[in-house]
DNA sequence: GAAATATTCAACTATATAGTTGAATATTTC
DNA sequence: GAAATATTCAACTATATAGTTGAATATTTC
């Protein structure tokens, strides 16, 4: 095999591995609760935990799902543990969604539309 | 409880399960390739598992959950059954990554030549 | 109607996941 | 330095998942 062609291999496979990653980290109605609580700036694992009907020790395993697949990003200062969302990592997905935007009907003017009306 | 606001319960509640249900559906890279292939066009579900170095039975059971989440619909005629690409279910991961675009610096540009480019 | 074809069903294995509880570690406060 | 706080680690349970093989079902072809 060309030297080129398992470069190329390599990377689609890294590719794969990461976008298994990201996908599954959002399978979970908590991380993607955790996601969202963090949009609306960083927080600590406890601040976190609290809202949930289940243990920090489990929450803090969700949170490790999310920094692996590089949505969460953690700051150590002492004993506290600050996460942040790390929301650039979700591009994958938007990459993943654009080849399949060709495939469901003509969302392209809503699109149009929310693109002006940010600007 | 409000009458209302139990409905808003119940319906965010569906909604979270079809979420867990699309995202753990394209978290395997051979489901990610089965829709893949399914954007070329309808296939039989033999034919579809033909490239894989699994069993059929395999492929058959991947192709139920990516019916389960909707992404595919089956079309059964005699003893073949004919699949085909379910791609607006997509939309609701859009509608979900909608969300977090501001969060991801400016790919506004990108999305709006994205766009023109299309027109 | 017997043989071939397309697919699913059933039963099983191995591994991953989401959760638990209790102990350990590290840091901060008094 | 003892107590309190924030978090992880370890060990465990229950369930889900991805895969297997072999049999069953249903349809089509000869």
């Amino acid at each position: 095999m060309p030297l080129a062609l398992a470069a190329t291999r390599a990377r689609d496979a890294i590719e794969e591995d990461e976008l298994d990653r990201i996908f599954h980290a959002l399978a979970d109605r908590t991380r993607r609760a955790l996601l969202r609580r963090l949009s609306g700036g960083p927080a600590r694992v406890s601040d976190l935990a609290a809202p949930f009907a289940m243990s920090l020790n489990a929450v803090s395993k969700h949170i490790k799902v999310l920094e692996q697949a590089g949505l969460v990003a953690r700051d150590v200062e002492g004993r506290v543990h600050t996460c942040t969302l790390a929301a650039d990592r979700l591009r994958h997905i938007e990459h993943w969604l654009d080849y399949y935007r060709r495939f469901w009907g003509d969302t392209l003017e809503a699109l149009a539309d929310y693109v002006e009306g940010e600007r």
